[in-house]
DNA sequence: GTAACGACGGTACGCAGTACCACGACGGGT
DNA sequence: ACCCGTCGTGGTACTGCGTACCGTCGTTAC
C-alpha cells in the first residue's frame, strides 16, 4: 500500500464529487469528508475550492517565466513561441485530467472566467518580455500587445482543438499555428510590406486602376450609415 | 431637489467607500448603510458587489451584439471594428467613472480578473460573429481566433492608454490601431478574390468619409503601381 | 374602500475562506 | 528514557457574500 497523502486524497475525491454532482453542488465539506480529512487540511492544500482543479498553474506560469528571460532566441516572437510550445506540452502531459478540466470549466461560469483570468497572466507575461525585447517606445507598445494576443489566441485554438478531441498531432498543429502568427509581423521592411503600421488601405490590386475600385469602395461606405 | 433612487445612491455610496477603505475593506452593509437602505435592497439592484463597478456592461455586449448582426460592413474584420469603436466611446463617455473603475481594477486581483473576463465576452462575440461570416472551414477558424484576438488587444491597448491620461485624442489612436490590425490580416473577401498577389480593396475604416481616404488612396495606388 | 402590485426591510440560512488553538506523531539531543 | 521542537492535523468560531422567505408600507386601479 503506497501510503497516499493528503493531497491527493483531496484531489481525487473532488473530481470525483464534481463528476457526480456537478461543481456548485459540491461543497469543500463534502470533498473533504470523502477524503476521510478535516475541513481545515483542505485548505491548508489548496488555497480555494477552485485550485483543486487549477493546482500546478502558479509553478507552470513561473517556469514560463524563467524560460523567457533566459531565452536567445532571434527574436522575441520567436522565443514566446518555443515557450507557447512549452505550455501545450503541459497540457499534453496532463492528458485526461485536461480534459476533464476543460468540462469543467466548459460547463461552470465561474471555472471558465478562472481559466480566462489565467491565460490572461500568460499574455501579460508574453507582453512585457515582447515589450522589454523591443523598445518600449510608444509605437511597439501597440505591437507587444498585438502579438501577446495572437500567440495566446493562437495556442488556445489549437489547444481547444486537441481537449475536443478534434487534433490528432497538437504539437505539429501549434508549430504551424505559430509560423501562421509570425508571419502576421513582417521583420520592419517598408520597402517590401505594403501597409506598413499607420496607413489606411491595406490591401490592393495590381490590376485594376483606383476609377475600378471606386464603384466598390463607395457600395462598402454607404453600407454604413 | 430631483428625487435620487436607491440605485443611483448605492452606486455613488459605494464608489465613496471603495475610495476610502479599498475594496476589500468595505462590505456590502457598509454601502447599504451609507446609502440608507437595507442591506436587501442592495441585492436588488446589484447582483453581487462587483456589478456596483460594471454596471451596464451586460446591456452594452447586447448593443454590441446587436450591432453586429445588423451590420452590413464589407467584411467582418471592419464591422468589428466599428463595434469595437463603440465600445472605446462607450468609455469616453462614461469619462471620470471609467477611470475610477480603472483605478479600482488595478489594485484590486478579483477586480482584474472580472474586467479579463468581460473582455473575454467581447472577443468571443467577435470571434463567432467573424467566423460565421467567413465560412466555418477550419483554416479559417484559427484567423477568426487571431482576428478577434488582435482586435481586443488594440482596443484595449487606447483604452488603456486613454484611462492613464496617455492619450488626448482616444478615437484617432483606436482607428489607426484597427487600420494596423487590419492591416495584419491581407485581403479577407473569398467572394471577391482568392488569395493571390494582386487583390483588390477590401479593408478600409469607415471612421472617415470617402471623400478624407481618396487622396490617401491615390498616393498608394501610385506609389505602388 | 379594498384589492392587487411593487419596492423595501429584516431574519435566517448556506457556503467559502480565515484565524486561532489544541492534540498527536516524529526525530534529535542530552 | 526523557524532554523538546516541529509539522501535519482536526476543531471551533468568525467574517462576509449571496439567497430565500416573509411581513410591511405606499401607490394605483377598480
Amino acid at each position: 500500500m503506497t501510503k497516499q497523502t493528503a493531497r491527493e486524497r483531496l484531489a481525487r475525491a473532488a473530481f470525483e464529487l464534481f463528476d457526480e454532482r456537478g461543481y456548485e453542488q459540491t461543497t469543500v465539506d463534502d470533498i473533504a469528508d470523502r477524503a476521510g480529512v478535516g475541513r481545515t487540511t483542505f485548505f491548508r492544500h489548496y488555497r480555494s475550492k477552485e485550485e483543486v482543479i487549477f493546482p500546478d498553474h502558479d509553478r507552470l506560469l513561473a517556469r514560463i517565466d524563467g524560460r523567457l528571460t533566459t531565452s536567445s532566441s532571434g527574436t522575441a516572437l520567436v522565443a514566446v513561441s518555443d515557450a507557447v510550445r512549452l505550455v501545450l506540452l503541459h497540457y499534453l502531459e496532463e492528458g485526461d485530467l485536461a480534459r476533464r478540466r476543460y468540462a469543467l470549466t466548459s460547463k461552470v461560469p465561474a471555472l471558465r472566467d478562472r481559466e480566462i483570468a489565467s491565460v490572461a497572466r500568460y499574455q501579460r507575461l508574453f507582453r512585457e518580455f515582447i515589450a522589454g525585447w523591443m523598445g518600449d517606445s510608444g509605437a511597439s507598445s501597440l505591437r507587444a500587445e498585438l502579438m501577446s494576443a495572437a500567440v495566446v489566441a493562437a495556442h488556445n485554438h489549437v489547444l481547444r482543438r486537441w481537449l475536443r478531441g478534434d487534433s490528432a498531432d497538437p504539437v505539429a498543429e501549434v508549430d504551424a499555428a505559430m509560423r501562421d502568427v509570425i508571419g502576421l509581423f513582417p521583420v520592419a521592411d517598408p520597402a517590401a510590406s505594403p501597409a506598413a503600421p499607420g496607413t489606411t488601405v491595406v490591401a490592393f490590386s495590381t490590376g485594376k486602376g483606383l476609377d475600378a475600385l471606386l464603384p466598390e469602395l463607395r457600395r462598402l461606405l454607404e453600407g454604413d450609415g
